[in-house]
This record gives structure tokens, C-alpha cells and sequence, in this order.
DNA sequence: ATGACTCCTTGCAGGAGA
């Protein structure tokens, strides 16, 4: 497909959680036919590589590369009328990794990172370990993007609340691996390289929430985490009109735990 | 609270998610 001329143009990039995409296929086309967002990146596959269902995605006018695993994991980003040019697949500094989360793409001038981070729950434990060291993996990672000086987004589902802020009552989630002390300090790390959290950049002091759990009717209460995030290069941040959350996607049909998160980014 | 809900599996109950 000849590539989208994406300068000049507002881009929409987004990040969605779909947590399955077999049974999520129709909810997907649905948002990606409403909100026509230029960029997707999805996280939780939960199919192997062959499952991916390229053909109804093209058929919604978007190409795609993927990071497919059985039953777990997995990552994909689209691009609405445009290839994205696959840069690597998987996170540097673990050859042993074996998990499907990261992939990363350059997609017209944006360099574009779709992540699906471990939750790392039970914690202590090595899946708590796992996550520490991942979130280690993916800051090294983030200083060299940093370091090239072009717009780059590093978007996905980091199983990271920020603060107390991002969640409907941190008490009954204390122990929880998503508020760890450790968690936090790695994020904020993290953004300390120079990135912009972009919905907290565009919403300073409102609740926002991105996942809302399965259990206890948690969206009809609005009882939701922001654990979906876009950070943004300097270069990119400048250019940052607006970001928000396409709730209504968690209130549809077999919807998935969390909600569409996106920025809009205006031309260079 | 070893709970709940929903996804996945060469499934049929159990692991994983957050």
C-alpha cells in the first residue's frame, strides 16, 4: 500500500489494551471505524502470529505488524492507509525474554514504540522481579530513543498507576504491584529522561482512568486505574493538542477491561 | 477474602490478568 503522507496532518495515535483480539475483533473495528485514529498500538493479543486477523483489519483500511504469543502477551501497530516499517521486535537486554511485549515501528517521521508491560503480581515474587527488571530494560531503552532527537511515542499498557491521583481509592490496592513504591520511582524515572506523560500533560487535575476491572461492576461505578500511557519525546510534546481516553469503548458490547487511550498531534 | 469477571487453552478446570 503506498504510504499516507502524514506531514501537514493531524495525527491521532492511540494505545488500546484489547485483551484478546479474537474476541475483541468486532469491538476493534467498531472504535477503529468511529474514531479513525492514524496510529494503534494494541496490547494482549493472546493469540500466536498466524491467529492475527490481518484481513478484516485491511479490509478496515489499516496495515499492520505484530508480536503474536499463545494465550498471552502479544503487540501490534497499525496504521491507518500506511505500512508501518518495523524497527525491532522485542525489548533489548534479555535475549532469554521470551514474551511477546514489545514491538516498535517508524511510521512516516514518528518513531513509534508499542509496549505491553508485566503487571507483576503476586508481589514479592519473580513475577515482581520480572516486571522491576523490565521496567530497567525499557528505561535504558527510552534514554537511547531520547537520544536520537526525533518524535518518538513509547505507548502502550505500562501496569504502572502513577499516583494515588490515578485511581478511583488506592486503599484496597495497596499491595498491589500496579502502586508499588518500586513501580512508581521506575515510571517517574522514566519521565525524568524528558518524556510527557500526555494525558496528565492535557489534564492536570482531573480524574482520567483507563482500565476499569471485570469485578464488582467497577465501570458502572467508575471505580477505574490510568494504567494506559503515551510519553512523549520533547519532540513530539510540542506538537501535543490533545489527549483524552474513548470511554464509551468500555461501556460496548464484550468490551475489553480497558478503554482506547490517544493523543492528537498537530503537523510539523 | 483462597472471593468476584473474562480471557485463554490440542480446554472440559486452571492459569493469568490487574
Amino acid at each position: 500500500m503506498a504510504a499516507r503522507a502524514f506531514f501537514g496532518t493531524f495525527m491521532k495515535i492511540a494505545t488500546f489494551n484489547v485483551n484478546g483480539i479474537g474476541s475483541r475483533l468486532p469491538a476493534l473495528l467498531e472504535w477503529l471505524e468511529r474514531e479513525s485514529p492514524d496510529v494503534a498500538c494494541l496490547q494482549e493479543l493472546k493469540a500466536p502470529d498466524a491467529a492475527f486477523p490481518l484481513a478484516a483489519i485491511r479490509l478496515a483500511g489499516y496495515e499492520a505488524i505484530w508480536h503474536g504469543q499463545r494465550s498471552f502477551n502479544g503487540v501490534a501497530i497499525l496504521a491507518r492507509g500506511a505500512s508501518p516499517v518495523e524497527i525491532r521486535r522485542g525489548l533489548p537486554g534479555d535475549p532469554d525474554d521470551a514474551h511477546s511485549r514489545y514491538i516498535e515501528a517508524e511510521i512516516g517521521e514518528i518513531v513509534v514504540g508499542c509496549l505491553y508491560l508485566p503487571n507483576g503480581n503476586p508481589q514479592p515474587g519473580p513475577k515482581f522481579d520480572y516486571k522491576l527488571a523490565w521496567l530497567e530494560r525499557l528505561i535504558r531503552h527510552a534514554d537511547t530513543l531520547r537520544g536520537l532527537g526525533r518524535p518518538v511515542v513509547l505507548a502502550g499498557d505500562y501496569n504502572v498507576v502513577p499516583t494515588d491521583f490515578d485511581i478511583y481509592d488506592a486503599t484496597h490496592w495497596r499491595k498491589d504491584a500496579l502502586l508499588q513504591p518500586e513501580s512508581r520511582a521506575a515510571y517517574q524515572r522514566l519521565l525524568d529522561q524528558g518524556w510527557t506523560d500526555a494525558l496528565r500533560a492535557r489534564h492536570p487535575s482531573e480524574q482520567i482512568y483507563t482500565f476499569w476491572d471485570y469485578f464488582r461492576d467497577h465501570w458502572k461505578r467508575n471505580r477505574g486505574l490510568r494504567i494506559d500511557h503515551l510519553l512523549l519525546s520533547p519532540q513530539l510534546a510540542q506538537r501535543l493538542v490533545d489527549a483524552n481516553v474513548d470511554n464509551w469503548v468500555r461501556g460496548g458490547e464484550k468490551p475489553s477491561d480497558h478503554a482506547p487511550t490517544w493523543v492528537r498531534i498537530a503537523p510539523s
